[in-house]
DNA sequence: CGTCTGGTTGACACTTTTCAACCTCAGTGG
DNA sequence: CCACTGAGGTTGAAAAGTGTCAACCAGACG
């Protein structure tokens, strides 16, 4: 905020710290540019007469930097005049606010055009991409119309980490967990795939060696493309990348999930969590249930396996799921979903 | 392994497996390009003289399949004769063995011809790409020559979790934290950023949002570029973009490392892998010791603050590290990388 | 000189693992 | 057909490892 008046100022900077703001005053022209650089605000208020720089000669100097041109600025002014703000709003500013003002109207101003700017930030772009994804995905898909169809028993190794990808996959049934392997059964599962999935794809696009594991835990009936053919279709749809990109970004955010999981949670916390994973994964139901050996579940919570076969009795007791003869059926995914940490 | 005789094909493949290796049998060569397509091998034995179709007819197959082509070939004949030796090599063989053959030279050729397609596919493609990133990451250095330099206070946020990125940062000195917040003091840092490294860079270089927060540690001097400034570079230089891959790529085998950490080694293995981590990146000698704070320390092992006291005062008295005024020295930089589980 | 922040230490409780025994079920061979 | 066997799953008891709570201490700061 650029403010001249130290009344008004601090009077300004009460009410929006009130509402939760971080609020950094300067009292002149020259101060509120520097300030600016520094600090890159979410927004600006500016009063208009001000000493050494106006409001006006701010703006403009802003508008030019590539760092600051986008952040909304917002006029504070005594004059009622059009002309003024007139002047301002033509210059750029996002809006304006005359004093004396009304304590809501500054708030409703401000939260309007922080909302605004975020939207302008995030919207268009991330709704443009999500178009291109959903496309991208069928592309990506039909990329294996090429491919041969194979059935893998149940413990096959799609790769391991280390390997260099030779093939691309797409999963048509059963499921495949990705893992890192450890010598006494102390594996931990990153995640699984279930039809539909492309086990080791950024690796695969992106040539590197695999970090981890991959393996039936069923049979699956899998279509898979050699890397060569598969880089030569891509050649053909840059797209596709873009959807690859996405995929990776989504099994980033649920990787630091799972490490803020076994480092904070409690194990009855992670056991709900894994349930809610594979019931996202539409496993779980009656028709469908989990047949997943516990020694499973316990490499997906990072626990031991007995623990695992307690937990889950203790969610059989209180009618959360059911087991029968191993196999796990939920009941109450509401719960299993918002169980407490 | 393709051979018709039985009794030469089982006494293969009891020497095969007494070495360790997986082996499948095929009677003929029908069944035997069936059974390659079918489990992509590692590498194939093949006799010459087969009923149905021969050996040449076999590899002359299997070298116009994408999948097949690049897979270890090897002869086995009982003919010694030049000729056919020859031909198969020409065909594209990558080795042969006659027969009858000693158990040690079956098994040194297999060995070799494996190794061999080993280096073939990750050899040189790593090291062309290994070229292009130094020449890549001194590309990207240079883009921040036209970047502001700023100083930013201990405690200072790059970003959020959820932010668009806006700017990319290198950071000239001191020490940032890439983590994930939690409303009541269980903070989780992913990763620590020191001078040369640029947080958040991935999510600004895809423009995807922010996964997690970073926040200074210290005072650290900055350099930073507005993001469409950035983009703009990075037409110029595509190269850049297989740098990035490749922090990318060793960021996310850090954070695997690191749940694997989390989840199955002890608080004592796992203070020391963060000492680990701190040493390599230059801190914890007697000029640099550790300014950490317990709480950033208990953050980077998911912990407890006290727990982590202790374990830091365990390792003083086992004289691994010096703690002088809260700060601390590595020792034994040996010891606590071979920590035990 | 008090106050405050961050580090250290002790006692205790709680969670989770470990070890061991037992149970069930499916497959196997006599 | 039945006993045997082995793999997984379940349960119990005890032990280990950590977190929590509370008190105390040392240095920094006004």
């Amino acid at each position: 905020m650029i403010e001249d008046n130290l009344d008004v100022r601090e009077n300004l900077e009460e009410i929006l710290q009130l509402s939760g703001y971080d609020v950094q005053g300067a009292k002149d022209g020259k101060e509120g540019v520097n300030m600016a650089k520094q600090w890159q605000p979410d927004l600006i208020l500016c009063d208009i007469m001000l000493p050494v720089l106006d409001g006006f000669g701010i703006l403009q100097i802003l508008s030019k930097d590539p760092f600051l041109q986008n952040i909304p600025f917002i006029f504070l002014t005594a004059k009622t005049e059009l002309g003024d703000i007139r002047k301002g709003m033509n210059l750029g500013a996002d809006d304006y606010i005359t004093k004396p003002f009304q304590k809501d109207e500054l708030l409703s101003v401000v939260e309007m055009r922080l909302r605004k700017s975020e939207n302008s930030a995030s919207g268009p772009k991330q709704e443009s991409q999500l178009k291109n994804l959903k496309r991208s995905h069928e592309l990506l898909t039909k990329v294996f119309d090429k491919g041969d169809l194979r059935s893998y028993p149940e413990d096959y190794d799609f790769f391991s980490k280390g390997d260099r990808p030779r093939n691309v996959f797409l999963i048509q049934s059963g499921i495949a967990k990705g893992y890192r392997p450890h010598p006494v059964g102390r594996d931990f599962i990153f995640g699984l795939f279930t039809s539909g999935t492309f086990p080791g794809l950024w690796e695969a696009y992106h040539q590197v060696e695999y970090t981890n594991n991959c393996t039936t835990l069923t049979q699956c009936e899998t279509l898979i493309v050699p890397l060569n053919v598969f880089a030569e279709e891509l050649k053909k749809e840059a797209d596709i990348g873009l959807y690859i990109k996405e995929i990776h970004h989504r099994q980033k955010l649920a990787l630091e999930e799972k490490i803020i999981a076994v480092a904070y949670h409690s194990v009855r916390k992670r056991v709900a969590l894994v349930l809610k994973e594979l019931h996202d994964l539409g496993l779980g139901s009656s028709e469908s249930s989990i047949e997943l050996g516990r020694v499973e579940l316990a490499a997906m919570c990072g626990s031991a396996k007995e623990t695992i076969t307690r937990t889950l009795s203790d969610f059989k007791d209180e009618g959360l799921i059911d087991i029968k003869s191993g196999r796990i059926v939920i009941l109450d995914a509401h719960a299993i979903s918002n169980m407490p940490d």
